[in-house]
DNA sequence: CGTCAAATATACGGCGCCGTATATTTCGTC
DNA sequence: GACGAAATATACGGCGCCGTATATTTGACG
């Protein structure tokens, strides 16, 4: 009975969350998504009663690929706790995908509570397991919780700062201070 | 021969300033800075050609505030290099004023050049300082320079996460990380 | 191959904003 | 206290967006 859908939900949620990541949450414009999709906004209210049921999906769909599948590609490949840190940061905070969604909603959290509360949940599962992987790098408890949390600031500052390093790159300098956070606690050795 | 000025050009920068704190670029609207300000937007373009001309010269102001003025404050209370560590961060990053603008610039920079140019500009002039005070504790130049790259990303990185530290604060931790990352290199002792 | 409902397009009214053009108020000056 | 210029208010046309109402297309099914 249905005229094939050409323009799913999906798309709509794919769509938004490339303009959220180019622009903010103030760059999803339904009108502006449809010109972008090649269609007009006439689908859209079939599959979202208004806008901001668009929002709540993209951030589902943000959810669950920025902590589910990030999770299970690290525990299937496996290595030691460093390297399981490491191969995390590199699916989270270096993908040409989930990095800039997730610095804009970061800063959307700053201004929208239910953002801020999603945004909660997601850090906080993802602190779980990198807590768990420090402690066993780190005997101190409360020098592991403060290696975790310089690491995760770590992973955000550094693409929100703009400074140059003189004759260093970016690079050598994140590196170095990685080495910092990940070596065995003074006295203990590398 | 002029009626006097009732809304001068300072007063549209200052809600801008506090537009952009508390809702992006985005947020920042000349008639809705007016209804604030408890005019209409007649007098505006007495000041400034459009809106652009006003978005220039609040990232003059926060330029100016968030080095100069910090920088100027510090060097007059003295202290040693931890201290004025220490005191820039607070200056910079405690601020309930210079704060919510700084974060809402760095995200503005991600995606407008001029923008990012001018942050580059305001957290080089930062860094040369930090440096500077970090080459101080620590000898080796490139352990400085990866000191001074997680204290900054402490330091901003601290405000767009949103994790739970379980039974400890996040001011707790966060001390115990600066404390790490103050403390003397490994083998100096504290 | 016609039917019918789902998917999409089109058309509409409303709102908030931009920037301009034009009135009106305000206050130093004479 | 009337004058004139600066500061501000008011009024306007235009744009882009939202959400709804209505038409049109599409394709699975009988």
């Amino acid at each position: 009975m249905p005229a094939v859908t050409r323009t799913p939900r999906s798309s709509w949620i794919e769509q938004g969350l490339l303009a959220l990541a180019a622009g903010g949450p103030d760059a999803v414009r339904i009108e502006s998504l449809a010109r972008a999709l090649g269609v007009t906004k006439g689908g859209f209210y079939g599959h979202f009663p208004n806008r901001d049921a668009l929002l709540e999906a993209m951030l589902d769909t943000w959810e669950r690929e920025s902590v589910d599948q990030v999770r299970d590609r690290v525990e299937r490949e496996g290595g030691d706790a460093r390297t399981k840190i490491r191969h995390a940061g590199r699916l989270t905070f270096s993908s040409d995908r989930l990095l800039p969604i997730d610095l804009a909603i970061r800063d959307w959290a700053r201004r929208d509570e239910s953002v801020a509360e999603r945004l909660r949940r997601v850090d906080n599962r993802r602190m779980d397991y990198a807590r768990e992987l420090f402690g066993t790098i780190c005997a101190d408890p409360d020098e592991a919780e403060a290696r975790s949390l310089l690491a995760f600031c770590l992973a955000i500052g550094n693409h929100f700062l703009a400074y140059h390093h003189g004759s260093r790159t970016r690079t050598e300098v994140f590196s170095h201070a990685s080495d910092l956070l990940l070596k065995g606690s003074p006295g203990e050795g590398s």
